[in-house]
DNA sequence: CTGAAAGCGCTTACAG
DNA sequence: CTGAAAGCGCTTACAG
């Protein structure tokens, strides 16, 4: 453990201490060659005597590098405080980051307020690269993908197609496609969609794509009245619920593209005194930790976040070294979590009321 | 907004571009006094024209300062994924610490792994001041607060009695004062307690003072049977409540201080057969998101999160500044939201089944 | 390997 | 207000 320090060592203590030249002790610090053993033993021996560390910003000015990654979150207020994907994927950030010497800097936007450019956003806060973690903002806008300075950026979520932007997200037309196909093979042969946003979402759209694909493979017919779109948030897919309930012929299972909306889907089927799965079969999309609290347990698709955060975190420390970046988009595969909701026996979890 | 700028502006260009000395632009860029009007205009002209912003690495290393706060959570990987206050609290702190011209830089630590202090932490990068939220860090290793540097500062939870720690916190007593009173004036008599953690915790002794003062100011009296210690976990709670079902004469009505566990505490209700909140009234605390969704929805303590990050990010800025900090210790009042699990029907919300 | 110099972009303190 | 200099802590490039 490092000695503790009360003022500044710097890189000509050290030397003075090791009786070296504080050329020598920069050469032992950055890892240079050519650096006899005995000489880099004294040096580290002097370091660890006064608890040198090397001045980063000293550093910075001079390598033109900050070592800071920036992560944006733009996000409603109400999101900011459910969202439980940030926290893990800064984590799993921090963690990926920290171990090739970068931290990171971290600004949290509401989307009340003004679109503001990548620039803006951390100010006068210089940082060597960006992650864009916005998974809900909407993508028709399409500004966040227009760097205003030669700043690397990777994108968590879908790129545009036809361009290069780096991005990483999880695989929603395999999530949806599993989900719907796992209703399927429990036999459910009308089964509705409410889906998580606009389909101008590309996270709305991806997933819409997976369950028209699962219903194809399985010799359904795509009906486009058990399609719906809610708008995130869980009073969206009770009204939706409730208007699939209202159909002539209503979907006797249904994949809600939204953990939170399919609370609000549950609760339109359970005000009509229905039961779940008995009479409606659901199938949720986050796995929220909630989703194993609700009545019955929700049977979800669950994102790999911690993979998305390490690999988007790596990506853009290779491109921050200018690195070639192929794949420039990487699509990684989601699980399927079997609870209850879906009417499947076979869940390791077992029932329970609240 | 400023004009896209391809290659680094300096000092040097604004002042060769507005025909001043760069002196000058530093004085208007630092809002020096006896800049005239006429100068400060086309220096201001200048800036925006060519897109500059000063470059705050060499800033910094001149004013000893990176205008960077450190915000360190310590958790557990279970905690990190569902810890519904981190985001919210980094939301308040970057807003608070963007209006201060401060940056916020975030380390995640498992609290699996070995301890760090402080300045390995950050490791090389500068900070000016750090802000620990580590709610759920055992207290009474106390190694956290044992600055290695003269780092400022700001704990989020409860400083050590005889400290002058600044921190800032939530008001437990309070709060579980509140929510045990509640219970009370619903006409019970015999209240047990499940601790959200064992009592070296702050968290969860200062919950307890809380429940014993209500006891006390209303009469009743405090029976050690009927509180029991639990560990954060929800399984913590299902079997802390169990114990409690399998006293000779078990409570009707337990205060439980953490949502998740009351989330297990509820479980090992139905599990008797019995009701919620007819035969078990239930509160918990934290109001998780899913509060909201539990059967019944769960009446539970709110901590004021926004309030704590303004309040802390602010106070720790003042210490950066040098500013004499009074008190040095702020508890913030927390709120009771009144639902279902308590057995009040004055609740706001309606009854539903999920 | 050491020495002596220049420079990253800015601020400070000192003369004019 | 301008000018010319020094310096924050470090790295780079150049001689020895």
């Amino acid at each position: 453990m490092a000695a503790k320090v009360r003022r500044p060592i710097t890189i000509k203590d050290v030397a003075a201490h090791a009786g070296v030249s504080f050329k020598s002790v920069s050469n032992v610090v950055n890892d240079r060659p050519y650096v006899s053993d005995e000489l880099r033993r004294r040096v580290q021996h002097a370091i660890k005597e006064l608890g040198y560390r090397p001045h980063s910003v000293a550093r910075s000015l001079i390598n033109r590098r900050s070592n800071l990654l920036g992560v944006v979150l733009r996000a409603s207020a109400a999101d900011t405080h459910a969202d439980p994907f940030f926290s893990q994927f800064l984590l799993g950030a921090c963690t990926a980051a920290g171990a090739e010497g970068f931290g990171v800097l971290v600004q949290i936007l509401l989307t009340e307020e003004p679109f503001r450019f990548y620039a803006d956003v951390f100010d006068h806060q210089q940082i060597d690269g960006l992650i864009d973690f916005s998974p809900r903002f909407d993508d028709a806008s399409g500004a966040e993908e227009e760097s205003d300075q030669d700043l690397p950026v990777v994108r968590i979520g879908r790129a545009r197609p036809g361009t290069d932007t780096l991005a990483v997200d999880g695989d929603n037309e395999q999530g949806a496609y599993t989900a719907v196909s796992h209703l399927i093979s429990l036999g459910h042969r009308r089964i509705g969609m409410i889906a998580n946003a606009d389909l101008s979402y590309t996270v709305a759209n991806t997933r819409v794509q997976g369950y028209r694909q699962a219903l194809a493979a399985h010799g359904l017919p795509f009906e486009e009245d058990l399609l719906i779109a809610g708008s995130f948030s869980r009073q969206s897919g009770q009204d939706a619920m409730v208007h699939l309930l209202d159909l002539p012929k209503p979907p006797n299972a249904v994949f809600v593209s939204s953990d939170r909306m399919a609370l609000g889907a549950m609760r339109a089927v359970y005000d009509r005194g229905l039961r779940i799965p008995q009479d409606m079969a659901i199938v949720g999309y986050d796995d929220l930790f909630l989703a194993e609290h609700t009545n019955p347990p929700l049977t979800t698709v669950q994102t790999p976040i911690d993979e998305i955060s390490t690999r988007s975190t790596r990506m853009l420390i290779d491109a921050i070294r200018g690195l070639h970046i192929e794949p420039r988009q990487v699509i990684l595969p989601t699980r399927l979590v079997v609870r209850q909701s879906c009417g499947a026996t076979t869940g390791a979890t077992q029932d329970w009321q609240p």
